[in-house]
DNA sequence: GCGGTGACGGTCG
DNA sequence: CCGACCGCCACCG
């Protein structure tokens, strides 16, 4: 029902997956296409990171613990400086990197292998 | 209404 | 590992 409403407006889409960002707790991480799939649009991982750009400043959202495919940090792209206050605030919540930049999904992953 | 673009993801060389 | 392509869906001029 509701979880492909196209039609519908646009602000329920970002809103869901606000939504599902919010719940990311500290020191997890998902990636686009799982917010997405969460949000109940599992072939629109675009869409989130849309919404993610749209997001004000100074929103209570969590953007940062949204990454891309394999942990990289996709926002780089567009704005390095914002990657690296990324990395510094996952890495504050004691999420960690590999030496290539990468969050290791492994361990940190959202709704995944939780570690003990 | 259309073509180009993008904080994506997966495949191929 | 990296770059090039393609598929996907909403946004923008």
């Amino acid at each position: 029902m509701a979880s492909s409403a196209r039609s519908s407006h646009v602000a329920e889409l970002y809103r869901a997956i606000y939504a599902v960002v919010r719940r990311i707790p500290a020191g997890r991480v998902a990636t686009y296409g799982q917010v997405s799939a969460l949000a109940g649009w599992p072939r629109a991982p675009r869409i989130a990171g849309n919404a993610l750009h749209a997001l004000p400043e100074g929103s209570r959202v969590p953007w940062h613990r949204v990454v891309g495919a394999g942990g990289r940090l996709s926002l780089a792209r567009i704005s390095p400086h914002g990657a690296l206050t990324q990395r510094m605030r996952l890495e504050r919540e004691g999420v960690r990197f590999t030496r290539r930049g990468r969050v290791d999904l492994g361990r940190h992953r959202f709704q995944r292998g939780r570690r003990p």
